[in-house]
DNA sequence: CTTATATTGAAAATGCATTCTCAATAGCAA
DNA sequence: TTGCTATTGAGAATGCATTTTCAATATAAG
């Protein structure tokens, strides 16, 4: 049976902390803050099944490896800092319905802001 | 010097018939279909020259490899047919500022639209 | 506490897109 | 046409994210 170990629960734990997408190597230098020696191995089998289990959902940034956040299960979008090349939710929507080419179905959408952070920009 | 080769001239005309965003392999066999024998290896290269002289742009589908486009010098944004697999562009745009967190700086923005195109709807 | 086995760390292996190597070929200037 | 060399095709090599392997370790049931 599965078991709880500390190693996914500091994966877990680094999620709710930071707040915002993490790729896999951010997830693992974060959680090596609190366990020295977890491996990049052992980020990738905990991602995997909280993705299976539904914790986590993914996250496509164009160009950027996978980011993945936890399932708040609401709608929203991306912000990618160039500066510090974190990843941030964005809560909200527009109506980009209008775009749909004729004769087009739109299933699905995704919007990706990119430019400064407010921690890059000020602080 | 630089030469004009059939290869090229072939990868350039297959942007202009298809009319939409394109990947090295959808390239390679749409330009085998006119030079059977041509290589991926000169579709790569030719990709690249391209791109530096700026008769292509390139364009980030989250979960996809690269695709191409012809650079049209205006702003547009994507459509990915799940069925077909097609990237299509999308004229127009959406007051996206909107959505810009306090304290950000928005410098760009990208918009993919997903569903079925209107060939996998209909006909 | 003991035991069965799920999980781990480390490194090797995989999968993939892309680039490079090199001998053969083809533009193009003369 | 000739000769120089940019370009090509084919396959090997690279770079990268991700997965797998396997012996050592740790969890949790009894």
């Amino acid at each position: 049976m599965k078991r709880k170990t500390r190693q996914r629960e500091i994966i877990k734990h680094v999620f709710q902390s930071e707040k915002r997408p993490l790729n896999p190597l951010e997830i693992l230098s974060l959680a090596q803050g609190i366990l020295t020696g977890l491996s990049l191995a052992t980020v990738y089998r905990a991602i995997k099944e909280l993705v299976e289990e539904e914790w986590l959902i993914t996250v496509e940034v164009p160009g950027l490896s996978l980011y993945y956040e936890i399932n708040h299960h609401h709608h929203h979008h991306h912000f990618y800092c160039y500066s510090c090349s974190k990843v941030y939710e964005v809560d909200g929507c527009v109506p980009v319905e209008a775009l749909t080419p004729k004769g087009f179905l739109l299933e699905s959408h995704e919007i990706i802001l990119s430019g400064q952070c407010s921690s890059c920009m000020h602080g």
